[in-house]
DNA sequence: GCAAAAGTTTGATGCAAATCAAGGTTTCAA
DNA sequence: TTGAAACCTTGATTTGCATCAAACTTTTGC
């Protein structure tokens, strides 16, 4: 089945990272792009592949993983509309270390790395986003390797439910909808499925919170944070 | 005791980071720099602490380090001369994740991040450098977090010893030092102290390695890279 | 140079999470 | 629509690594 066309320019140029680029400066860098269209499953990148260029996701899902030697595999990150991945392996011209995959039927794009480094010579409000970007996944890491660190399971899930809950929120109740399978959720915070499901349930059993499938009510966000210390 | 004045403008020179920059840009980034004399144990940065700066390491040794609820602390990194620390936490203008702590006595300089977004604007190749550290970072921040998630403790340690060794090497045997206590490499590693000895012994006893405090040798490189899957 | 502190080894025990196994449920492709 | 495949739950068992504890060794500050 065909798919309705998308305007290119205009998805780049509302992305927080073209958004302030001129009208030419996005034409070229949507003269360096290609769409991928691609289903459910769909492997666009495998460890050990070169890489030309970036991938910014218009609609759809991409896991990002990395394979154990055995047949496992450990998601590092979801990647949604809007977002990119690749980036820091393209300036450094070295194979992907991860593999990405679909999880859902998406449309990426697809922007090669010489159009990039022709902006970032021309624009250095561009490089400085980039280097924001870069800075800000950094810490995403960071703080990834202190939850699998220093964090038992159960703390991994509460602050996942809670990670993008202020502080001290009027609110002491909240619904979210898990992004992705339960087992790929489990994954990327470490945990075998069996593990995460068992949390899932020592959770419910505490009343702090109920799932129905794919969606979790959180019944008291302030109880919720301190359970586990 | 005083100690031998070191020319900044020299020192910053010879970086890779600053390599390429001529002399009164080397010139500004030197005024926006304060040497920091730092004996061992030093707390250079605590979390929490605002940024206004990086900074590099002239000698001596700094330890990144997220702490743990209780007293743990989780070594994140081993910051030696020529290094740097700081950089996406002063690009984001967001408090500090990890604390930095000398190892050693140490000298390091502090660069306000005014010169630093300054040169960016004017020069895209400092930019570009700027882009292609925090990219490596980020490559090797989802190497360790491959390493934890996916490897056995065993496995951790033989991947630190041979870390830069080339996959086929001539020579078939090697003498490392370890750059810190063992103690902090084993949190490197995500270890307690106490396992790490225990496997640097497992080693010894499978005659893969010799062990002379900080010294470790290596008896057969390809062996060992073997050992353990 | 020596005592105190810090670091390291070794052993015994405990536990969080993995693995194995099997039944139930949702999703999906034909 | 339906059967097969993928996914999720629940239980029993195992295990890698942490914790606790106590001797031993190296470093360091006075």
């Amino acid at each position: 089945m065909p798919r309705k066309p998308i305007n290119v320019r205009d998805f780049l140029s509302n992305l927080p990272l073209f958004r302030e680029l001129s009208a030419d400066e996005i034409a070229r860098i949507a003269a360096g792009s290609v769409e991928i269209d691609a289903p459910r499953g769909t492997v666009l990148v495998n460890r050990g592949d070169p890489c030309r260029g970036f991938h910014i996701v218009i609609f759809g899902q991409v896991k990002l993983a990395l394979r154990a030697p055995n047949g496992g595999e450990k998601v590092v990150e979801l990647i949604g509309p809007g977002m990119s991945f690749g980036e820091p392996v393209m300036f450094l011209d070295e194979p992907y270390m991860v593999s990405a995959m679909t999880l859902a039927d998406s449309l990426l794009l697809h922007v090669a790395s010489d159009v990039v480094y022709a902006e970032i010579e021309r624009d250095p409000g561009f490089a400085r986003r980039i280097i924001a970007g870069l800075s800000r996944r950094l810490q995403h890491l960071i703080a990834d390797l202190e939850a699998v660190s220093l964090r038992s399971g159960t703390q991994r899930v509460i602050g996942y439910l809670l990670r993008d809950e202020p502080a001290p929120s009027k609110v002491n109740a909240l619904c979210v909808t898990l992004p992705a399978r339960k087992g790929v959720i489990a994954s990327r915070l470490n945990l075998t499925h069996e593990h995460f499901s068992r949390i899932l349930h020592e959770l419910i059993e505490a009343r702090l919170i109920e799932v129905d499938g794919p969606r979790v009510t959180i019944l008291d966000i302030a109880r919720l944070r301190i359970y586990g210390a």
